[in-house]
DNA sequence: TGACTGAAGTTGACCGTTAAAGCTGGTTGG
DNA sequence: CCAACCAGCTTTAACGGTCAACTTCAGTCA
């Protein structure tokens, strides 16, 4: 409640000694400090934030847009997002957004209206599914694609369903399925491309009947696993394009009948804690989600305080896991 | 970057008017606030919110304490809480404590410098674990227990424990191993006075090393299961705390060759997204967590708005969920 | 006509902090 | 001896909104 006019009365100075006493100490007299210091703890000062953010017109905040929190493959990203801020005195606000251009844009319009400084979009962007971030906000994607236009932190999302599916090729697997996530999504998009040519380099036909599409939840693998057991020349694999849609598949499989992996291989993408606790375990592609994140928030408060940009582009590696849930083709 | 004064000056009225034609327009005649729309989308002005919360003396953010946002069942609770919280104005601070109280303490300061005008805490508060929150920071506990001293929501730990190991009972199990929280978790006191109790009412007596600690991760879970797999007496069931243990539980079981439900009966708590997916799906409580996040919101935001409260303590019901996990005790 | 009324608009103080400019008394170098 | 300089402080003026108090003015009615 006391004000910093109260400490300076107490401690016998003016408002500026005890400003600077506080923010710059070496600049003001030992003898000065200690009065002020004594004052402080005397009225239990706390200085007002809201006041000192008014004045220099930043409010260290960060927003940061994700798509949907309950998540757990964002959880991963937003520990790491929360965990850097915080070192660097900034403050993460959360929006969740579900998914939506109107809460994305109530978000953005915190921004523009001082409330927070920067933004970190968990969504990636694409000519089809923008953005309208206007270019003078300081914003990241911390889990970007390809073709992303503002700084961005992304995998190489190609060249690791490539790996993912070379793998499976080379286990003897000649027809596999995708679980893939929306169309217009440019994970999907690059992940697709990626089984495309690790197909082509193996000289098989690319077939859209073992394409289904998913929307990256549990849920949507449930259903999506369905369309491959009612084939009447099924596939030997499903790769799907992140862990949630596979474990959802798996239910569905299991539930048929159809045993994993000796029947069929299926594979995840991302890494998430279950990946490795779920029936069987799943061979998928790990995210350095806890890197990505911090390089984000590391590459916005660059941006915010104006520094600039050694590289706006920056890809991280991948690492391959081999689980249970995948084995060589079985003889007929 | 225009303020308020450019835009009384291109409406040609004064600041004021400015001021009430947008936060009460209609006290301004129609012919000014014309004039005012137009100046205002002429310069694009945007009103530095920030200026306005430093002379209001309210930031209109909350402070979500949360222990790890990466836990799926947080993710759950977070999501209602921020949901809410848009829908009033109010943004959300994330704030992960990582357990720890100095990182808690860092979130409380933001409060007591008015970074932010509440909390919610989601760690639930004993004797042992205090919060120091001091009394004149409005704060709610979101998922706390029986004896919170502030204003709480929280579930009835120790009767959905018992409803639990009453059916585990009547399925005829007679040795229920427990995997529990932490010890002096709240939430592990209730529950396990629950089991207690359970046992009390049909004639059992409690084993202390039949209990199991964990600490809520999937990765406890799986370590606890070992205790009563090397067992020369094993339990026929296993009642765990949460899911992730649960899940985690199961994963040891099973490579043990130990058959769930078959051999070994195993129910969690919760009733997170996975607990439907997993194999068996497990037998659980499900907590509302989205309808308690909702609640503890309302009640903070009405705390901080300066109403009173009709009640400070909300119990809100559980769901008791069967599912493929728990069979009856096998006749040997 | 002039007093009264109420709505619309103006004015300036105010919130807590900090940057910049100004002051003071003592030291130093030419 | 005086100008230049310095450390360490004080004074003052913003920052951009809001609000209470005040002024203006058109309309009403005795």
């Amino acid at each position: 409640m006391s004000s910093i006019r109260e400490v300076a009365r107490a401690a016998g100075v003016s408002v500026a000694t005890v400003s600077r006493a506080l923010s710059m100490p070496e600049k003001v007299a030992s003898k000065s400090l200690a009065k002020v210091h004594a004052a402080v703890a005397k009225l239990d000062y706390k200085p007002n934030m809201l006041a000192r953010n008014f004045r220099s017109a930043r409010s260290y905040a960060v927003v940061v847009l994700v798509p949907d929190i309950a998540n757990p493959f964002y959880g991963l990203f937003i520990r790491a997002l929360e965990d850097r801020a915080q070192q660097k005195g900034y403050a993460v606000l959360l929006g969740d957004t579900r998914g939506t251009a109107e809460r994305e844009q109530e978000y953005i319009r915190r921004v523009e209206t001082r409330l927070a400084d920067g933004i970190i979009q968990l969504r990636p962007s694409s000519e089809k599914t923008k953005n309208n971030i206007s270019a003078d906000i300081p914003c990241v994607y911390a889990c970007g694609c390809e073709y992303n236009t503002g700084p961005a932190i992304h995998i190489d999302n190609r060249g690791a369903a490539r790996t993912m599916v070379d793998y499976l090729l080379s286990l003897g697997h000649r027809r596999i399925g995708v679980i893939s996530g929306l169309k217009d999504n440019p994970h999907t998009i690059d992940r697709l491309e990626g089984y495309k040519e690790s197909l082509r380099n193996a000289g098989i036909e690319f077939s859209k009947e073992l394409i289904a599409e998913g929307d990256f939840t549990m849920w949507s693998g449930l259903n999506a696993a369905f369309q491959f057991c009612n084939m009447k020349q099924r596939p030997t694999a499903i790769f799907c394009m992140n862990d949630e849609m596979a474990i959802g598949a798996m239910q569905t499989l299991k539930a048929q009948g159809i045993r994993i992996p000796e029947d069929m291989s299926v594979t995840g993408f991302d890494d998430i804690a279950y990946a490795k606790y779920c029936d069987p375990s799943l061979t998928t592609i790990s995210q350095p989600a806890e890197e990505m994140g911090k390089m984000a928030m590391d590459m916005l408060l660059r941006i915010i305080e104006g520094e600039s940009l050694s590289q706006t582009d920056c890809v991280l590696p991948t690492e391959f896991i081999i689980r249970k849930s995948t084995a060589p083709v079985k003889l007929i």
